[in-house]
DNA sequence: ATTAGAGGATTGTTCAACGATCCATCAATA
DNA sequence: TATTGATGGATCGTTGAACAATCCTCTAAT
């Protein structure tokens, strides 16, 4: 009976597939890709024929996939001049931290109400950073690292927040660039992931919460410091 | 020396303004205006050729402002059917309303740590209100309450908390032509948004949050009890 | 009443073209 | 020398047309 019984809800989940992408957002998942993972440094220009024969599609669906990225504020527009990699200041970083500040402790406050589910997903992405460790995958680790968080905003179980807090540290991935060496950035913050996520377990959300604003301050501290000698 | 003194700042302020012009855009504002003020209802199918010939500008560009505005969540693009005026669901309604409690109450909290102007800014608008109801103009009614609600996450002096919220308000104005007399619906939130205000001015936030939190459960209540009755 | 198919209408995507704007270069002037 | 002004090439902004792919409606057949 079980097996039956959610087919419609298995079969609605599956019509993203249906509905495939057009070809200006697979053009902009291939770009996501290589400005995320660094190929395409903050700052590049994106030409629009370069680009276009590159990938092999007309100017106009190209700058549909501008459009997109630009949405996600991983690419910025300036008329006339075309489309750069963005590049964030020093206030960007102050300004995505804040606002995780607010999504992520609230998602610690929802722990109370949050489905079981939810809690067991965020230990799960520490066990996926502490392998990736183990592995000496330092990109994998803080891959494993925005999926810990963004597990924690969605304590709250709501898609808005969840899509924002995507969009979020997306964003800031643009910033990591600036880290030399990852191991550095990411290893301290292994044991605190796991110290957080076993203090929501156990329903110790004021606890977690002040874990967790810690951790905003030295990282955020951490950024800003890289930021500041980059500039000199 | 004060009216030379900050003259950098002034002209990067006034920026915006000079690089504004892509067609797109301005088709986006007119599209935008006439779906959040309800000329364009919910449902409408927004043909290409129509909407083109009518505004005078051609598919393709066209095209790029139904992808701005289908990225701030009021049309819904569906391949090779068309874009739609966004219908909003119950769920949708429901999850607007999670994340402006997450939003907004970040919002009281920091008013401890805000400037003064920005806690004047969300008296301003409760005054705003209060004088479009004494001239019985409730759609500016409605306008005041969203900025209100605006300027109190604003507190929280993040430009991309700001952002989010301006683009969750306007997703919720397409829940209000469900609403068929807005006198009922916007007229006795405006002493609820007077109290806070005070609240807030006086630096209690602990009561302004509960008042807050109250009045978000009836505002979420009365809308959907709108959409429920919209479907017998 | 349901299914199958044909035809028309609309969207998806590309291409070529032209005006508008930006940028680098170089000459002219103080 | 340094600033200003003009020139030309490159790129963007926008349009219009074209064709394939897809959807919708209507009709016919079972």
């Amino acid at each position: 009976m079980t097996a039956t019984a959610g087919w419609a809800e298995r079969l609605s989940a599956a019509r993203p597939v249906l509905d495939r992408a057009s070809a200006a957002e697979l053009v902009a998942d291939v770009l996501r890709e290589n400005v995320i993972d660094g190929s395409l440094p903050p700052g590049t220009r994106l030409s629009e024929e370069t680009i276009g024969n590159l990938l092999g599609v007309s100017r106009n669906t190209l700058r549909e996939a501008f459009r997109l990225l630009s949405h996600e504020n991983l690419l910025v527009h300036e008329l006339h001049r075309g489309v750069f990699v963005r590049k964030l200041a020093a206030a960007d970083v102050a300004d995505i931290y804040a606002m995780r500040r607010v999504l992520e402790t609230a998602g610690v406050r929802a722990v109370v109400t949050a489905p079981p589910e939810a809690v067991r997903e965020v230990g799960r992405h520490v066990e996926e950073g502490q392998a990736a460790a183990d592995a000496g995958d330092w990109v994998a680790v803080g891959t494993a690292n925005m999926r810990f968080h963004r597990a924690i905003a969605a304590l709250l179980a709501s898609p808005r927040v969840d899509a924002t807090m995507a969009r979020l540290l997306a964003e800031l991935r643009l910033a990591f660039h600036v880290m030399g060496e990852l191991r550095l950035f990411h290893e301290p913050y292994l044991e605190d992931n796991a110290r957080i996520a076993a203090l929501l377990a156990a329903g110790d959300h004021e606890r977690a919460e002040w874990e967790l604003l810690a951790y905003f301050d030295t990282a955020q501290a951490q950024l800003l410091a890289a930021f500041a000698e980059r500039e000199a």
